[in-house]
Formats: structure tokens, C-alpha cells, sequence
DNA sequence: CGGCCGATCCACT
DNA sequence: GTGGATCGGCCGA
């Protein structure tokens, strides 16, 4: 296996790691059960000039003060009250840049993730998985229901045993990867219109 | 301390 | 296609 080190995480361009995250393996294992899922969207959310991130402005709280710190560490927070939506913070030390995790195709741990999800086992799961509008991880917020992710999960170490994402050798070529604006970030003015959502289709 | 609102999902029509 | 659910974080007083 080949888990990504700090050093994937540290690097300076936002838009290419959310590029470089598309194809990569989500591990979980919480409630000591190992679930997984291949990464097939993603929005990169680019910091303190970015209207659209928590971190616009440099505004520091105790909710995004994990942002701030060096890269490779979850970044987990609620939203609209129901929602637990991850994150993987990047860059260094003081940059908070992020990268959402919009939907996986779950491959591990299958029985676990459909029971969390509170689907039924049917007679045809790959129906369910067909195209990146799975009904199982298909959205940020499945994805983390999906996965046992919850806003205690925030502020982890993406190199420890508790989730992590491997490079299990997977190419996206260019050609593949759809680019769109980020959803729902409206209230972002003209940053709403950043090409910054990157989607596949496996 | 109160009010507002969101990086959404699902059940329903 | 639409609206209700639901609550922590943020901001202003």
C-alpha cells in the first residue's frame, strides 16, 4: 500500500491536489470498521482570497483554526445543521487552504457503509454504484455518512490509523476530468465563477 | 445572548 | 422541481 505522506498535502496548488485527489483511495477505519471508497469529486477551496472558503479574510476561529495548520490534517465541520462535510487541509503552516471531498465510489467494506447509509442490501448493488451519482457516497454528505465521518473527526492526521488515502496506482488522464464551478457557494461573488470543482467518472 | 444562515439531502409532487 | 429538516458557528448588541 502506499498511503499519501505529508508531503502530498504540503504543496502549494490547491486546484492540483483536488486534480491530484481524483482516483485515490479514502480509507476509514472508525468504530473499528475499515471502509473505503475511490475519490471521484472534489472542490479545492483556495484561502484567505477565496470569498467562497471559511478562511476568507484570514478569519481565524475556533472552527477554522485547524485550516491554518501545516497540511495532511481532516477538516470536518457541520452544515446546515445535518451535514458532516470533509476536508483535507493543504499548503503550510498559516496558508488554510482545503480541499472538499464531494463524492467517493465506496469499495471496501460495502455491508458497513449500506447500513450506515441505511440502505438495503438489493439485489443489484453495482446499480446503486453505476456513475458518480451513486446514491451511497454520492455527495459530500453521504460521503461522510458513508465513511463514519463525523465532526469529531476534525483536526486528524491524514498519515495516522484512523483515515488516511492511499495511491493504489489509478491514472485520471487530463481528458477525464470534468471542470466545473463549485456548488452551492453563490454568496462567493465572483469567485463563485472559479472553475474549481473536478469530477470523473468511473 | 439572540438571530441568522449555510461547501445538503431526501421525500414528495 | 421544491421545500422542510435541523443545529453549530458566527456576529452584533
Amino acid at each position: 500500500m502506499t498511503k499519501l505522506k505529508k508531503d502530498f498535502y504540503v504543496r502549494e496548488d490547491v486546484v492540483q491536489i483536488a486534480k491530484d485527489l481524483l482516483g485515490k483511495y479514502l480509507f476509514t477505519k472508525i468504530d473499528g470498521k475499515l471502509t473505503a471508497g475511490i475519490i471521484t469529486e472534489t472542490e479545492a477551496y483556495a484561502g484567505i482570497t477565496d470569498k467562497a472558503s471559511h478562511a476568507y479574510n484570514n478569519r481565524r476561529t475556533n472552527r477554522t483554526e485547524i485550516m491554518f495548520a501545516e497540511g495532511g490534517l481532516t477538516y470536518v465541520y457541520l452544515c446546515y445543521g445535518i451535514h458532516h462535510l470533509f476536508n483535507v487541509v493543504t499548503n503550510i503552516k498559516d496558508v488554510p487552504h482545503a480541499v472538499l471531498i464531494r463524492a467517493v465510489k465506496p469499495v471496501e467494506g460495502i455491508d458497513v457503509i449500506l447500513k450506515r447509509r441505511n440502505i438495503k442490501m438489493e439485489e443489484d448493488i453495482s446499480l446503486l454504484l453505476k456513475n458518480t451519482k451513486n446514491k451511497i457516497a454520492g455527495g459530500p454528505g453521504t460521503v461522510s455518512q458513508a465513511l463514519g465521518i463525523k465532526t469529531k473527526h476534525s483536526g486528524f492526521d491524514l498519515t495516522g490509523d484512523k483515515i488516511w488515502i492511499e495511491d493504489k496506482g489509478i491514472k485520471i488522464s487530463k481528458k477525464d476530468i470534468i471542470t466545473t464551478p463549485r456548488i452551492g457557494v453563490g454568496y462567493a461573488g465572483e469567485d463563485a465563477k472559479l472553475l474549481y470543482r473536478f469530477v470523473i467518472n468511473l
